[in-house]
DNA sequence: CGTCTGTTTGATCACTATCAACCCCCGTGG
DNA sequence: CCACGGGGGTTGATAGTGATCAAACAGACG
């Protein structure tokens, strides 16, 4: 795209442009035009690195959407994250030395390569380096962390109105709509992803369709009430069997307790 | 405990000990007491640190049990983790400046004080320690990989069996039995943790103890079949990866018509 | 035009949450 | 010393959410 640089044939980025990708504010000045990165292409399908593989890169995505999997002892696939522009993959991989995760393009993808020797030869130069790498590892850590909580607390609904509220933002972080967008993965990867299966996730957008909180076409999407999605617990009941839920919900708003939480849209 | 030395009434510990309890591999030929880390005490209950409070130090647990806490808007707790020997807290804070979660002590607890700035500031001397850092964040974030694997996958039963075990091996770990052992923690917290209500939990446990799995006495525990519990599975999640797979899960489906569908591999 | 993958929708099942009652342990105060 | 209270734990009955099984449809592609 816009980031990058020309030579012998292939792209090359600098530190300052790596930094503007990561969203960090990086004020390093390093000679840079000696410190170049490279990029690398990978197509629809492929994988840039699978588990145990011995690691030694790191890689941000400069254009293109992927996803990481985990693979449990029957094959099946449990769906990590799905790394757009500006996220960084191969963290996993520092702490034994091989990947923990297996990271497969969703779409025609260029990455910029960290080797992890260099980066860290780097570190012992321009200490600032040092803060700019604790800071992605640490706001992973806090992607994850929310991840969790989201798996532990929150019902299928809310899984998914999280889910495309998240994507939404991060679209209009990179530049693109975030009210109309195309799904990259299929609505098995989605439910891998949220702990669902294909069927409730295609259920649930079906439903928000109907609701016309969403529209829902393929794998186009289109957004039109965020903030519902945004706090949506549960879904009202969706045909007759209505028990007068306005009144209700409003009383179990009001006390807003511990447990349960209901339908606060 | 071990680790440590007075001075001025405090408890101090040098990088080479504090790389110990990582478990991290140092060879770190620093001037070692010269460098010394600050231990602090916290009772039972009280907080190490809040959501929201501005960062600056990380800990690691050289003694007693902790638990760590996400708050929704509604003030629920969802139970991030639970803390104890060698682990380090507060990695959360780094990208933002200010922690994520919340730590609480579920025990008396020692903890090592590791000033972010006095750390980076040593990073620069001593390079070797940027690596100790990162491999403790990536391992960090393997931890968290597998949590979301385990609730995304896992049924209430193999959830409960994976938390004993990994438990186990942690006291193992510390050089406690990984046998029997008593948890710091109540059936709540276990089942926040792991995504359960607290019922679940407790009908979980009580059910292994009937199979002979455990043995079961208020907060006391007795790993009788630490195989079983590992291998403990149910529900082939998905027909993500269905292979030649197509027998055995017909083996399998065929025999769950009983009561106890405990089916291990 | 058939095949294959992905998606939608329906019917049914069952795992686990919810609601509720009771028990156990322990600390406290009459 | 015992009554009391409260937090934590166990167990039972019931309901509901989401998984499972099944069928049909829509695009993509050779």
């Amino acid at each position: 795209m816009e980031a990058g640089r020309q030579r012998q044939g292939r792209l090359w980025s600098n530190l300052k442009e790596v930094c503007d990708l990561l969203h960090i504010p990086a004020a390093i000045s390093v000679n840079n035009e000696e410190l170049l990165f490279q990029h690398v292409q990978f197509k629809t399908g492929q994988r840039v690195h699978t588990i145990g593989q011995a690691f030694d890169t790191l890689y941000i995505v400069n254009s293109g959407f992927l996803k990481t999997v985990l693979i449990d002892e029957f094959g099946n696939e449990q769906v990590l994250s799905f790394p757009m522009k500006g996220d960084m993959l191969g963290v996993d991989g520092i702490h034994t030395r091989h990947y923990a995760s297996e990271a497969v393009a969703l779409s025609d993808c260029d990455l910029i390569l960290l080797p992890f020797k260099k980066l860290t030869a780097l570190g012992r130069v321009h200490s600032e380096l040092e803060n700019v790498m604790y800071g992605v590892m640490s706001r992973e850590l806090v992607r994850e962390q929310a991840m969790i909580g989201m798996l532990g607390a929150l019902s299928a609904e809310a899984r998914v109105a999280r889910f495309l509220v998240s994507l939404a933002d991060r679209f209009a972080a990179m530049g693109y709509s975030s009210k109309l967008f195309n799904l990259r993965m299929t609505r098995h990867e989605i439910g891998s992803y949220l702990g669902l299966t294909l069927e409730t996730v295609s259920r649930t957008l079906s439903a928000f369709n109907e609701i016309g909180l969403i529209t829902v076409d393929q794998r186009t999407i289109g957004i039109k009430d965020a903030e519902a999605l945004k706090t949506l617990r549960r879904l009202p009941p969706s045909r007759s069997r209505a028990k007068q839920t306005t009144k209700q919900q409003k009383a179990e708003a009001d006390q807003s307790g511990d447990d349960q939480v209901l339908a606060a849209v």
